[in-house]
DNA sequence: AGCCTATGTGTACGATGTACACGACAGGGA
DNA sequence: TCCCTGTCGTGTACATCGTACACATAGGCT
């Protein structure tokens, strides 16, 4: 994991970070700097303190759900798109539980860039669906993918029931704009 | 604070907790005891360690949450009760917030109580206003009200936007059933 | 050459959660 | 009366954590 010296210090410390944030361990700084071949100390070179790293394992973390939910966008009808978005950021929250709740704990340095990445790719399709309010309409549906995608790994929803999930996000969709009118 | 030693101490050590936790500080177990006003072992002749002493500190907070719950929910229209329910679950999360943050941390021993507590409350409602297909009306419900107020607290919310929040649920609880047919 | 800056090392300190052995003290049988 | 036993709290000790400090080293500049 550590061996290759050659690459840069920073990106080995968050591949570190985020390898040990995968395998479940929680992560410590000592031993992801020992996983990225350095001592202790080497990581103060590059990052203010822990939590910096953090955030920048956060960061990579928001790439990543950014790309599932552009994929999962990738699709004609607005409606649909919108609900398989809801089951990306689902799937994406299930499969990295503690890379996802990294990502919204709070102690990085203010709100996540989630308006930049993740965030927009769920916006445009919520604001031509729902023109009027887009506001309401987008508070609405992020706060519903997510409140589900926090209560799956936090909550207590109790499997992964695919099929009332879908249901639940439908509802959700269709409540933003009349469902299908002529 | 810990002046009184009649009293039992894991309330004492719980109330301690508690009141820390609101005072914004982060809670370590010997600064719960000194203001307990006892040495930093004596926790541990009541509760199996820290992970228990919050787990016992969030149950109280599902309390408090389902207390929030009800006053919310005392209204004739169903409709509104709904909504005035996700307002005050958002209003104690914006509140309390690190206590709000312990009880869905997850650290915890199993799934939160929740289904026993504060979920009912909401439960009951949403069983009334959509008879089809209620456990996906209830997550559906659940998860935009439970979304909302943890992207408050550390996703992006801008700031406490009453309107835009009242908007957004009322959007969601209109998705649970047709609004206001004949 | 000499030097400067960036980068990594080693050591040390305070704080934390907790294991262990002990002391104080109440209640109940002889 | 004494003692015995269980519950409760104390004090000490240890591993681990994040991190401050002083130092070593390497690469590019003049």
């Amino acid at each position: 994991m550590g061996d290759p010296k050659s690459v840069d210090l920073p990106a080995r410390l968050v591949a570190a970070a985020l390898s040990a944030l995968e395998r479940g361990e929680d992560i410590g700084l000592r031993a992801v700097a020992r996983d990225a071949g350095v001592s202790a100390m080497a990581p103060y070179r590059h990052f203010r303190d822990k939590a910096a790293l953090l955030a920048a394992v956060a960061m990579r973390g928001f790439v990543d759900l950014k790309t599932a939910l552009l994929a999962a966008d990738a699709q004609r009808d607005a409606r649909a798109a919108l609900i398989a978005q809801g089951e990306a950021y689902l799937a994406f929250a299930r499969a990295r539980p503690a890379l996802f709740r990294l990502m919204f704990s709070g102690h990085d340095c203010g709100p996540p860039p989630v308006e930049d990445n993740a965030y927009g790719v769920m916006v445009r399709r919520v604001r031509q669906l729902a023109p009027a309010d887009p506001d309401a309409a987008t508070l609405a549906c992020w706060s519903a993918v997510h409140g589900m995608a926090t209560l799956a790994l936090d909550g207590g929803l109790p499997p992964g029931d695919a099929r009332l999930e879908h249901a639940a996000l439908s509802l959700v969709v269709a409540g933003l704009a009349p469902p299908d009118p002529g």
